[in-house]
RNA sequence: GGGAUCGUAGUUCAGUUGGAUAGAACGUCAGUUUCCGAAACUGAAGGUCGCAGGUUCAAGUCCUGCCGGUCCCA
């Protein structure tokens, strides 16, 4: 209906004044209408005349079954008002398929096998998982993919402090760890090896020994070592582990994991056939690629010792990924520390597979914080692990609310994080983000248990009598914000952004509990009508919730 | 030193291809419960949109310079 407006609107232009323009209705202030439209002033320049001489001109020829009332304002807007029938209709449509039979790539999350999951990975982990969700409601087909670093000089360092700690490769001697405290242990691990590395020379040259048998069990297929046998456990841990958290975390599962090792040798073949091609070249026995000439920065791929570089094995991914899906759209999400990186990787990519540069794209975001201020660091100990920020979430959900409930912290955290626009620094504030008063998850799903109550109380036969026009300001106000549902979904999925949608969950929110406040719904004269409208509200927020993975509870 | 990015209320953040009086939330202050869930609602105070120029009928938004923060590269 939107679109035919606005069509409308452009032909009366071309056949008033005899120029087309690409119209645009937005959503204006309630007191200015439902829709508005500037084109007027547009186009006053083009046409040298009083912007809202053409506003009248426009408003005056203007006719449509949806409209109730055309007026100009201001400098020269002209405003709409839609009918209540048209409301009605406009509100409770599904979300445009723009994106209908296409195959998108969603890489996200990311935690390196042997290493701890921190909270820069819980932010991608759900922000990634809302970005698919967000695209599949516009029907995309959604592979959610898992990249992590399952060799490079962590793992060397993890190995050589496991091995230590069982006292030579004794891999039966891990039967002793903890089904449910194997994670952690290999992160401590980590921590041995990463301080061992940087205060004792001989433990660094260990380290940077273990660290190229690890390379060559992959090029051996050997799974049959001590060595190897250690590995491999270690390895299945870290994603046991991972799985356990997503799990807790209710998100949609991935796909698979890409381990790094499987990509390095797709990379390393694809650096040497460019070094044959001059992509790149060699310098002080490493081969690097010259990025200067393209206004970038030097970026090393293969070193002075034969390993692949982060640059090598991040080439290989994208072959990969490209080969198995042949995908129309790649999605990366990652942190931005890491965004000149890529723009060097994605240029080399252009030689090799102009296509998939051309349909990826790369968003980052930046450091989790607490509103301490506590920094990560990722090679000492004391970084904000993610399950620190879900135990912060329970605690403060305890404080503040005085019982514990998985619901509510998963909507807390989540929400927390999705409102924010993806790209900046975030300051997780536990104790805001699950309280009931305020722009929170929690609030949310208790406006919607709120709503449901109400239509659980209802009586099927009814009295009253559907009015579906001519509604009262507080019924036509909510009617008038579910109606935007499709216009905001549709426009965050344009943008890649589910923050769109928590600022109008969060408006329709207050809209509803604003209407709630000042009109009866059970007994009213009018219960039919406002009954209708409560279920299309709940449904509203209900659908809405689910693209960002936060359960809309009946009853809490 | 080169590059990227950000700077909006006390704090945390929204702000549409440039458009109407720059909006929320928290905090502060003042109110609202015989009645569908008050875990809610109503209202008030609080702004030089980092600074200075420029483009435009119109700039938080675009351009230039400067200041400040963060990150990347050498």
């Amino acid at each position: 209906m939107k679109q035919e407006l606005e069509q409308a609107i452009d032909h009366l232009c071309k056949e008033l004044l005899g120029i087309g323009v690409d119209v645009e209705l937005t959503r204006s202030e309630e007191q200015f209408g439902d829709y508005a439209t500037n084109v007027a002033l547009r186009l006053a320049k083009e046409l040298n005349a009083n912007p809202r001489e053409i506003a009248e001109k426009i408003a005056s020829k203007l006719y449509h079954a949806a409209i109730a009332k055309t007026e100009v304002a201001g400098p020269g807007f002209i405003n709409l008002t839609l009918t209540d029938d048209a409301l009605w209709s406009l509100s409770g449509q599904p979300p445009a398929q723009t994106l209908a039979g296409k195959q998108v790539v969603a890489e996200y999350s990311d935690p390196n096998p042997f290493k701890v999951l921190h909270a820069g990975h819980l932010y991608t982990t759900i922000t990634g998982d809302a970005i698919a969700k967000l695209l599949e409601t516009a029907g995309a087909t959604v592979h959610r993919l898992n990249y992590g670093g399952d060799v490079g000089l962590h793992v060397g360092k993890c190995m050589w402090a496991i091995v230590r700690f069982l006292e030579g490769e004794h891999p039966k001697k891990l039967e002793a760890v903890e089904t449910d405290k194997r994670l952690e242990w290999l992160s401590e691990r980590y921590i041995e090896g990463n301080n061992a590395y940087e205060a004792d020379e001989q433990a660094k040259a260990e380290i940077v020994a273990i660290n190229k048998r690890v390379y060559q069990l992959h090029t051996n297929n050997d799974h049959d070592s001590d060595f190897a046998q250690i590995y491999w456990t270690g390895r299945q841990w870290s994603y046991d582990g991972f799985d356990r958290l997503y799990d807790q975390l209710q998100i949609t599962p991935f796909e698979k994991y890409i381990p790094e090792s499987e990509v390095t040798p797709v990379g390393i073949e694809m650096v040497q056939k460019g070094l044959a091609q001059g992509v790149f070249e060699e310098s002080d026995g490493a081969i690097v690629f010259k990025g200067e000439p393209h206004g970038l920065h030097t970026r090393v791929f293969l070193n002075s010792g034969g390993l692949p570089t982060y640059e090598a094995k991040d080439l290989g991914l994208a072959a990969l990924k490209w080969q198995q899906y042949n995908f129309d759209l790649g999605v990366i999400i990652t942190a931005n520390d890491i965004v000149e990186y890529m723009k060097v990787v994605l240029k080399v990519l252009e030689h090799f597979y102009p296509e998939v540069v051309k349909r990826s794209k790369h968003f980052t975001h930046g450091v989790i914080k607490l509103p301490g201020g506590i920094k990560m660091s990722s090679r000492k100990g004391n970084i904000l692990r993610a399950i620190d920020i879900l135990e912060a979430a329970h605690e403060a959900n305890k404080t503040t609310n005085g019982h514990d409930n998985q619901q509510t912290v998963l909507a807390a955290i989540k929400y927390a994080f999705l409102k924010q626009r993806i790209g900046g620094d975030i300051i997780y504030d536990p104790a805001e983000s699950v309280a009931l008063e305020g722009n929170s998850g929690p609030y949310l799903q208790y406006a919607h248990a709120r709503a449901r109550s109400i239509l659980a109380k209802a009586k099927t036969a009814d009295s009253g009598q559907l009015t579906v026009d001519s509604l009262e300001t507080g019924e036509r106000s909510l009617l008038r914000k579910i109606s935007e549902y499709t216009e905001v979904v549709d426009r965050s999925v344009q943008e890649f952004m589910p923050h769109h949608i928590c600022t109008y969950l969060y408006e329709l929110a207050q809209t509803f509990n604003s209407f709630y406040e000042h009109n009866r719904v059970l007994g009213d004269p009018r219960e039919l009508t406002r009954l209708r409208l409560v279920q299309k509200y709940a449904d509203t927020l209900k659908n809405g919730l689910q693209i960002l993975n936060i359960t809309a509870p009946e009853r809490m």
